[in-house]
DNA sequence: TACAAGTCGTACTCGCATGTAGGAGTTTGC
DNA sequence: GCAAACTCCTACATGCGAGTACGACTTGTA
């Protein structure tokens, strides 16, 4: 009974149980236009929900270029296309950023490395409020905070060696580096912001702000 | 015929006509009970809709501890509502801010600004994100640009006599007050970040941020 | 080439939110 | 106290998005 025909070999082991089950292959034989598909799906994801938060799926699977019940083989219930749309927009965020290194001046290594993210807080921030109202606040935190590290531990090591100052903490510091860049991102897509000005605006009030050594003004 | 009965005296002239028609009352001329609800229906979707941004009617009238048929009563569609809620949030701000000084030093000046401000900053910025998907982006604009008039005003001012810098525009600065103050909001929301420490925290960034007077410390 | 794997259109159920309608009951203002 | 104004309940029509089911057609792969 239930002869499951219309639908992808869906991936995703679910959870536990490893490679027991039905089969040998687990879970990686899937034919290569399905793969394709796949990829195609994930892609329009983030360019639907990009261009509208609230994007149902049936726009999503337009935007990929697929039929709806194609979305629905690969990709069971909306929650878990858009954790792997996220998934997908962080890993494609982290090839990049882990390219860039983090020696050397903490001051120029912030400034690489803000250059090359604020585009990519771009794409994950649309996808990531889409996901905070569908996924669970543990498996949020879990993705953003792998997907912050890298700044981070810049801040932290920074931090250390006295190139940042040590009377905020740093997650204050990381949090004022991510609402400066999602400003950005957001003068930039209404067109009030040239992107190539961006990363010099960006660190024009970040660099003085987070190199301050309090020494004077200082009210109350 | 059409015996309109279960319905408060709607306000909201709509358009044009004026004060023709039924009567010479125009448009207020509501009981005490009815202007009463008004304001309890506004209060609760304010509150609603920072629980939850996707509040239905049924849940701001729960909130606001009338029957949905009253709340339809004195607004005739959800985005009415929306727009009256946010004008109500945004002018319960403006009474506040309005009896702030802006004299005397700038930076003194931007600093008892941001204390006051940061509290309604959080307080309309779920309503405006509701507003977003609902009002017309021309409605938005004209709300959105009189609640930061004021900031403004006193950015330009103190750019002008040279407490703040004027190698960035003015709307960058506003922009970067405007996500700090925004992210603080969310920082305390999420019990990440003290209320009371949040103004110093602001200040702590913003005031390095925008009294640099560029001199060293420019890489490219 | 033959068969499994995958795609896609159509159509259906279900739940939920908006907005409408009528009438019974309550409160206010005069 | 009385009429008008107002509230609130139940119910209904409508529209939309999520999932599901089925079947015909196309494409990859051994």
């Amino acid at each position: 009974m239930a002869t499951k025909k219309a639908t992808a070999t869906r991936d995703r082991p679910s959870t536990g149980s490893g490679s027991s089950g039905t089969g040998s292959r687990g879970a990686a034989n899937q034919r290569a236009d399905a793969l394709r598909n796949r990829a195609k799906i994930l892609a329009g994801a983030v360019t639907a929900i990009r261009k509208n938060p609230d994007a149902s799926v049936a726009d999503i699977a337009a935007e990929a270029g697929v039929g709806r019940q194609t979305l629905y083989g690969h990709f069971r219930t909306r929650p878990e296309l858009i954790d792997a749309a996220l998934l997908e927009s962080l890993e494609r965020a982290e090839d990049v950023l882990s390219e860039i290194s983090l020696d050397g001046d903490a001051r120029d290594a912030f400034q690489r490395l803000v250059a090359s993210s604020w585009v990519f807080v771009d794409q994950s921030r649309a996808v990531l409020a889409a996901a905070q109202k569908e996924l669970s606040p543990a498996r949020i935190r879990e993705l953003h905070e792998k997907a912050e590290a890298r700044m981070r531990g810049l801040l932290e090591h920074g931090q250390a060696e006295g190139a940042f100052r040590s009377d905020l903490p740093v997650s204050w510091l990381l949090t004022t580096t991510h609402v400066v860049l999602n400003g950005a991102a957001e003068e930039v897509r209404t067109g009030k912001l040239d992107p190539d000005d961006a990363p010099w605006f960006i660190d024009a009030i970040l660099l003085p702000a987070f190199t301050h050594n309090a020494h004077s003004e200082q009210g109350r």
